[in-house]
DNA sequence: AAGACGAAAGTGGTTGA
DNA sequence: TCAACAACTTTCGTCTT
């Protein structure tokens, strides 16, 4: 590759309203919110591709964009494809060190890689167990991709003989769906394939182990905006859900708690105060946890923010 | 009647001797 | 390797709206 970098300094995108730069997407609403004060940024977002247009400068939206669709997830068209060097995730949002060392190790395995029969026999069951479980869980193409490559360099490591594709498959995309910040729950990936949880936890440790992944610690926020949809609940009250959850983490409430139980337990405040009130067994539903979980978390919540218990 | 509540017992995973 | 442990689930009876 001609494309060597040059060292440049780039500004992080900021938010216009509390210079925070840290952003959640909301794919399917198109919209982009800040996690520090909740506030709307971007409302017309287009899919989910790297571009940044309010941000970003010409050069980086050219280069993200150049070139056919990527086809890493096409068994046969491996050999054309490039892994990007691009330095940011799907939110432009600078990748850490880690994630880019692991990124950078993904690519050096996809590149060294050599299609043998046998290899490709494999890939092509993969690649189609992949589109379907990836379809199904309605997961960008950048995760797809994510997952591709994360397979693929787990072929390279030797590390799919003797385990089941489908295993192996499920954990690439429940890795892969973490890696790019838009996670997915074992239980959802669990059910949408004949892999059992445990057999997908075990997967998902092995690739972590043998491939080092860099996993970034879960987010609760990143479900909020994902459940919220599902709720069918208003931007409104995904940003105040946000806003109470960063609230809680600087009390240091969150850690140690399942962050899909924080984040069901942050909605339903939310829509309560909004005045959009779910169900804790609808949000309990979506979060997939139980109803003692969201009651558990939002009573410490409330507890905890001092948030006005006249509404409950 | 539906939703919310909380107690009690059970489960799977982590930690630390 | 085993026991203690925290978080979460399941189940269920009771209270509230």
């Amino acid at each position: 590759m001609s494309n060597q970098k040059k060292p440049k300094l780039e500004e992080l995108p900021r938010c216009p309203d509390c210079g925070g730069n840290q952003f959640v997407t909301d794919p399917s609403r198109g919209e982009i919110i800040c996690m520090n004060c909740g506030a709307v940024i971007e409302e017309h977002m287009i899919d989910d591709g790297p571009e940044w247009r309010a941000f970003t400068n010409e050069e980086k939206g050219r280069r993200a964009r150049v070139g056919s669709p990527s086809t890493l997830s096409l068994h046969d068209k491996g050999l054309s494809t490039e892994i990007g060097w691009e330095d940011r995730d799907v939110y432009g949002k600078r990748l850490s060190p880690q994630q880019k060392a692991t990124m950078y190790r993904l690519k050096r395995w996809h590149t060294r890689s050599r299609v043998s029969s046998s290899m490709d026999r494999n890939l092509v069951l993969a690649m189609s167990e992949l589109d379907r479980l990836s379809s199904q869980l309605g997961l960008s193409r950048n995760v797809k991709e994510t997952a591709a490559l994360i397979y693929r360099s787990a072929i390279e490591r030797q590390l799919i003989k003797g385990r089941s594709i489908e295993a192996m498959i499920a954990a690439a995309v429940y890795a892969a769906a973490r890696l790019r910040r838009v996670p997915r729950t074992i239980d959802e990936i669990a059910n949408n394939s004949r892999v059992s949880r445990k057999e997908l936890g075990r997967s998902y440790r092995l690739l972590v182990t043998e491939l080092q992944l860099k996993i970034p610690p879960p987010n609760p926020v990143d479900y909020i905006v994902r459940f919220a949809s599902e709720l069918r609940l208003s931007g409104r009250v995904t940003r105040r859900a946000v806003n109470l959850l960063s609230k809680a983490k600087a009390k240091g409430l969150t850690v140690g708690k399942d962050p899909t139980g924080l984040a069901a337990a942050a909605l339903y405040i939310a829509s309560i105060l909004e005045g959009e009130r779910r169900t804790q067994r609808e949000i309990a539903e979506t979060a997939t946890v139980t109803e003692v979980t969201v009651r558990n978390r939002y009573k410490e919540l409330v507890k905890q923010l001092d948030i006005e218990v006249s509404a409950f």
